[in-house]
Parts: structure tokens; sequence; C-alpha cells
DNA sequence: CTGAAAGCGCTTACAG
DNA sequence: CTGAAAGCGCTTACAG
């Protein structure tokens, strides 16, 4: 209905019969109008359909948005990133600390064409796990801060991460203890590409998981097995999308003697859990499963499943600090905890 | 490292010995300069670490933020819409929409001091459902386009809701066929307070549901039994938030003798669930459930839950379209379908 | 407390 | 294709 220029200040200041400034004043530092001059302002507004100082305008002054940007793994894009359920629960710890600071939560894809991070209009980036550090230059040439997920970015870059060897180490610590000598792994494969098979026997580089972090998890357990004597050259791997069905099937199919699975996947651990079934095994009396990170699903799945909390929210929570917070250059290591539920037991075969 | 000022387009003309008109066309309108200068322009920008032009300013100039902002319901913050299972999905569809068109997602709770939707940095917003439609008077006088969940908001505004009655109707009408009689209503409660009783025999009017959506799930209800000649006035109706574990247990304790139990949202179909399987009864042996909304949990309850889809994802994909399109007003009602699981089945004590 | 003026960084007719 | 100039809407010293 209103299809008359939108009224800028100055409209209002003429309205109002003030200056400019006054008008300005009156908005955005309204101690320094005496409250009688500040109504009549309001009024000029208030008729004029105003609502306050143009927020682009203001902007370009002195630029906070009130804002965080999330910029999500990979090629991820925003639905992406609100589907992945691990995630979504470092986005839930994000999104907890914007609402404590009251800012607004953009999710960002890496996008090269427009867009992206060299425009978005936040007042700092989380970005979750970064194939380069490269990727993080529009960021440092903005002069916006910014905190890098899932990787130690050197002493000049923020981080947070978790403890992925730990996590792996206390993983495999607890099957070891449990009695089992025969294993699996479930490795993770990021990006596209088949399902991939490393046999036994043979000596596997960083390439039969998928990123560092994922690399530490095998570090991981590669030392709890040496404590217990094994060596995680004989064990099987499996390196899978976390999504592949057919993945446990194969992790199964070429493990037979395994009494326990490690998985590097919470989702692949459910499945292996479901596989299993399916053969007609039980869960954990013929075989033992270990995930890794920590969703509701974990909990919900039959049986219930053990598996590493990797602290996703927690890790949300910390990185947007670390932006809102505005101060030094922070390096951030969680530490992972091991939650036991009902998919480990003593091997019965062993 | 580099704590000079940024460099501005200013800097790199001089620095390339052109005119900041070129330097600015070398950006925004390639095509307009020829490459050997636009060449000039690129090193000289390279060397002053010059991303290009600053968002900010440009925004200045034409407001185009290549944005959508969400307003979450009532008094939600962003970690509430995260959490929410129906509305995640909601915002899934939206994120899609996103994707396509290689906009960001901005979410913006509803905040009345600084932030909100009178100075959010976007090109228009979905308010997910209103309180009151004065909540979208910001976006109007900001000339953005916006639209509303759930709710018509008469014909000079965009609005994308589900056919609730009919929703309810369908629920209703599939266990009035399987041979029902006897029910038990679980109905919403939007906003705090205690759960609430509503015997059989007293009239009641809209507050025994929440909002209007709710009501028109009520109103689904009472049709589908007034056809097969039956008063929904006779029912027992527990209105709870849906999140609310004791709300189920009340019901059941409500109504003993019914056979089936139709609920306003799919957790708490599902907590009837539960609570039935505490106490021995089997489902749908004993007791048929009906939810509405539909999320994974809902296929992966025990039994699996007949629901009804209330398309929550395509809302949200029609209603970033609608934004985006950037078209005249448009009043999108979706059907909703009902989805036979093994929740349901004809009563055994009828 | 008020008002005239400069400037935030950029874009866009306009005249050359 | 280039350059000088005005202006997007606001804020902020500065002098009154």
């Amino acid at each position: 209905m209103n299809h008359s220029p939108m009224p800028t200040l100055l409209d209002v200041a003429r309205k109002a019969g003030v200056s400019r400034s006054t008008a300005s004043n009156a908005f955005s530092r309204p101690d320094v109008v005496r409250a009688e001059v500040r109504e009549k302002v309001a009024k000029a507004a208030l008729e004029l359909g105003y609502l306050g100082p143009d927020p682009k305008a203001k902007l370009l002054r002195h630029g906070k948005v009130n804002a965080i940007g999330i910029v999500p793994p990979g090629e991820w894009g925003v639905a992406d990133s609100l589907k992945n359920p691990v995630y979504h629960q470092f986005l839930s710890g994000v999104a907890e600390v914007c609402d404590e600071v009251g800012a607004n939560l953009v999710i960002i894809p890496d996008r090269i064409t427009n867009g992206g991070v060299g425009t978005a209009l936040v007042d700092g980036f989380i970005f979750g796990r970064i194939e380069h550090l490269r990727d993080t230059e529009p960021a440092r040439l903005r002069r916006l801060p910014f905190v890098v997920m899932d990787a130690d970015a050197g002493p000049d870059i923020s981080s947070v991460r978790v403890d992925a060897r730990m996590g792996g180490y206390l993983a495999a610590r607890h099957l070891v203890e449990l009695g089992h000598r025969k294993f699996g792994i479930m490795s993770f494969l990021r990006g596209f590409g088949p399902t991939r098979y490393h046999p036994p026997g043979v000596p596997r580089g960083p390439e039969a998981a998928g990123m560092e972090t994922d690399q530490e998890k095998l570090r991981g357990y590669a030392e709890a097995l040496s404590e217990a004597g094994l060596d995680i050259a004989d064990v099987p791997i499996v390196q899978a999308q976390p999504w592949d069905r057919d993945a446990a099937r194969m992790m199964l199919d070429m493990a037979p003697e395994a009494t326990a699975i490690l998985s590097m996947a919470v989702m692949q651990g459910i499945a292996v859990l479901d596989e299993a079934r399916r053969r007609g095994h039980s869960v954990p009396r013929d075989l033992s499963v270990v995930g890794f990170n920590e969703i509701p699903e974990a909990a919900k799945s039959t049986p219930s499943l053990t598996t590493v909390d990797g602290k996703a929210a927690e890790k949300g929570r910390m990185a947007a600090r670390i932006i809102f917070d505005a101060g030094p250059i922070r390096r951030e290591l969680l530490l992972p905890r091991l939650i036991v539920r009902s998919s480990t037991a003593p091997p019965s075969k062993g």
C-alpha cells in the first residue's frame, strides 16, 4: 500500500523540526537529547513509518553486524550442515552462545562465486573443518576474527578441536580391557568415492583414514592395541562414508572372526548393529561395537551404542565464545569421553 | 600480522594508476574495462590484499544481501529452532532453496532490543508462526518481502500453511474406519503453563487447543468423529507441551477406556507409545495411536507411529521460493497426508 | 543541547 | 574506455 520512497533520517528531522544530527542522536545516543525533543522525533518517525536508522547505512559507519557466520566443511551446502547429525549438534552449541549474546546465526557455504566468506555480512567466522588453511584467507583479509574447527592451525589462528587420538585410544582400550583380541575397524572416507577395503598384513599409511582427525583416531586405536600386544596392521579396515549402508555388510564379511568393531562414526556403528542383527548375531554377546561421536540416536539404537563423546556441542559453544569475546588467539583441545552403553561386553567366543 | 588500515578501492586505483571509477568497474562491471587494465587493477589489489569491493559499502548503494532471514516462532532462540525436530525439518526445506540460489541462511530470533527484524541484514523474512500480525511490521516498514507460516494473514501478505483441519480429519477418520469408538486427545499447549485436563461432557472452546492451527486439528477430529455419530465433547482432552513426559501418563489415566489416542504432536504420540508399553499394554492391539507431523523418529519408534505428514520441509521450500521469486503475494495451502504405520489397528476390546 | 560539514567505501550517470 | 563529481543514509567531532 505504501509505495512512497523509504523515509530517511533527514525526512524525520525535517518533520520534527530539528537538525539531522539531533535526529540521529535521538535514536543512537538518546541520553544526549532531552526527552522533549526525543519525543518530537519519535512522533515524526512514527508518522512517517520510519523504523530507525537504516542498518545498512549504520553498518558503513562502524560495522557491527550482530551476527556470526558458520562456514560448513568442504562442499557442504546449508541443507547438508543442517542434516548431518553431528554437525547439527555443533551448530546447536554455537546457537546457544548466539542466544546468550543476542546475535544472529548465519550459515555461509564456502561458495566460489557470489556470496561466501568474502562478502558475508557477519562479525566473524567459524570454519567448520577446512581443507586448506587458505580457505580462511578472505576472513583474514577482511580483518574479521575467525576460528578453525577440528584442526590445529598454528599459533596465529584460533582453533577448537577434540583430542581424537585420545578418543580412539579410549574406545579401543575399553574393548581390550573387556578381553577382545580380534577387531575390525570402520574408518572414515571423506568426500566422494567408493568404499575401500584395507586387508590385514598390508602396511597402511594415513590414507586409510580420511582427515587428520580420523588419522588421529586410528593412531589412538593403534596405541591401545599395541599396549595389549596387538598390531593394528593385522586388523582389517573398511573405509566408507558414514551413510554407506553397504559398508557394514562389507565389514562383517571381511572380519568374520572379529569379536569387536571400532567405528569412527556413530552412524556407521549403528549400521553395524543393524547388520549384525540382520545376520542373527546378538550384540554384545557375539559382537561388541563402539562408535565415535555422541548423538541422540546412539542412546536409542538397539542395543544402545557404546560410543566416544566427541563434544560437538561444546566445541560449538567454545568456538562461538572465542569470536564474541574478541580476545587473543586461543587454541583449545577438548578431551573426549567414553560413554559405555549396551553394545559392548566381554567376547563370548574369545 | 597486517595491521595497516584496510585498503580501499581508491588505494587500489592509485596503485594501479587508474581512476576510482575504473577500478570499481574492473570489479563490478568487468565487461566495461579492457582486459589489460583489468589485470593491472587485479594485480594492485592482490598486492594490497584487497578482496574486492567492501560488501558493507556496496550494500549501501543497492542493498542486495544475498541472505534470507528466518524468524523463529514466539520466544524461541536460535538454539530452540535448531533443536525442535519439526522446525528443523522446516529449516532444512528453506536451506535446500538457499543452496539452489546460492543464498545464506540467517536465523533471527525476534528480539525486542538490538538485532531482530528491524536491523537484520537479509533480503527477506520467513516468519515461522507469529503471535500477532504486528510482529511483521518491521519487515513491512523496511519494504522487505516476507512470508508468514502456519496462518492465513489475509490477501496482502504471503503465507504458507498446511490444511491442519484436513490433517486432523484424516487422522481421526482412519481410526474411525478401523472401528474405534472410544478416544482420547492429546492437544497442544503453546507457550508455558502446566498440563491441562479437559474432561468429557464439558463444552470446550478454542482454548482447548493452542494456536489456530491446533484448533483446526481439533475441528478436523470433530468432523470425522461426527461422521461416525460421535461427539468430540465426550472425548477427554489432555493439553500439554509436546516435551512434557507426564502428559502421556495423564492421558492414559484420564481415558482408561480409550482404544485410540489422537495426538497433535509427533513427540507426544511417541510418548504415549512409551507410556503404553510401560503399562504393559500392547500397541496397536490394546491401543492405537496417531501423531501429527512426520519426523524420522516416527518411523523409528517401537512400534512405528502412524502420523499425519505436515509437510514441514515442503513448507520451508515453498516459503523460501516465495521470497526469492520476488513475485506477487501468494497464499499457499498444502495438503497433509496420512502415513499409516504400525501403531494403529482395529480395537480388540471394541 | 543544537547545526553545518565531512566522511564511511562504493557506484553510477555524465561529459570527455 | 576514462575521470571528476554527486550521492547512497548515516554518524561524529566540532564550533556554537
